[in-house]
DNA sequence: GCGACGATCATCT
DNA sequence: GATGATCGTCGCG
């Protein structure tokens, strides 16, 4: 069963990052079903967050689908070569989002290898949010798409227990403090499949 | 296992 | 013209 739509409608995108540990994220592209569970999270909180796209409202073409109705996706490219997935939260007009930025595969795991090329170990299929969102065959094209269709979706999956998950800073971020130290980050605490900050 | 580095381009100023 | 919510590879030892 798919999250409803009122998951992703409620104000706080610190609650939805932490709730979707544990997840089930799906995508069928080019008829190709793969799925894993989410382990690690990032939220992004619209206006009042320096490393968030919509920074001080800042609207751009780019990012104008954050003002829409919680449950669609957000994907914009990274480095002129990595595909993100977000997933919009809130009501509109509030630019809030949530960064899935690892995934533990569950099945197609070989369309995913394919699609990530070679690579010497599954922990690393979809490991950080640009290695995901390739193994996923997920691009900017599908920016846009609502979470209750076909293409894209998030069922539930295994409860995570508050003890196992780990509260930490953000990842990548070139911003000043403090938002660059404030913990919205989220992963399951020992799980491999959690991306490793470099520095 | 770890740090340095280059790739590569849409987007915004 | 500068920048970036990243990643794979290379050299090291």
């Amino acid at each position: 069963m798919k999250l409803p739509a009122d998951f992703y409608l409620r104000e706080d995108p610190c609650i939805i990052s932490k709730e979707l540990l544990g997840k089930t994220l799906f995508s069928r592209v080019d008829d190709q079903l793969c799925c894993g569970i989410i382990v690690e999270t990032e939220a992004y909180m619209g206006p009042v967050d320096r490393g968030s796209h919509a920074w001080n409202l800042k609207r751009t073409p780019r990012n104008e689908i954050m003002y829409s109705t919680g449950g669609v996706v957000y994907m914009y490219i990274c480095y002129g070569i990595h595909d993100m997935l977000n997933v919009v939260t809130g009501p509109a007009e509030t630019p809030h989002a949530v960064l899935i930025r690892a995934v533990e595969p569950v099945s197609g795991i070989e369309i995913m290898r394919e699609r990530r090329g070679v690579i010497n170990n599954d922990f690393r299929l979809c490991q950080g949010p640009g290695a995901l969102a390739k193994a996923f065959g997920l691009q900017k094209i599908h920016n846009g798409l609502s979470l209750q269709h076909d293409t894209i979706w998030i069922e539930e999956g295994a409860e995570v227990e508050e003890s196992r998950i780990v509260t930490a800073s953000r990842v990548g971020l070139n911003i000043e403090e403090p938002y660059k130290s404030i913990p919205w980050r989220y992963y399951i605490k020992g799980n491999k499949f959690v991306s490793k900050p470099r520095t």
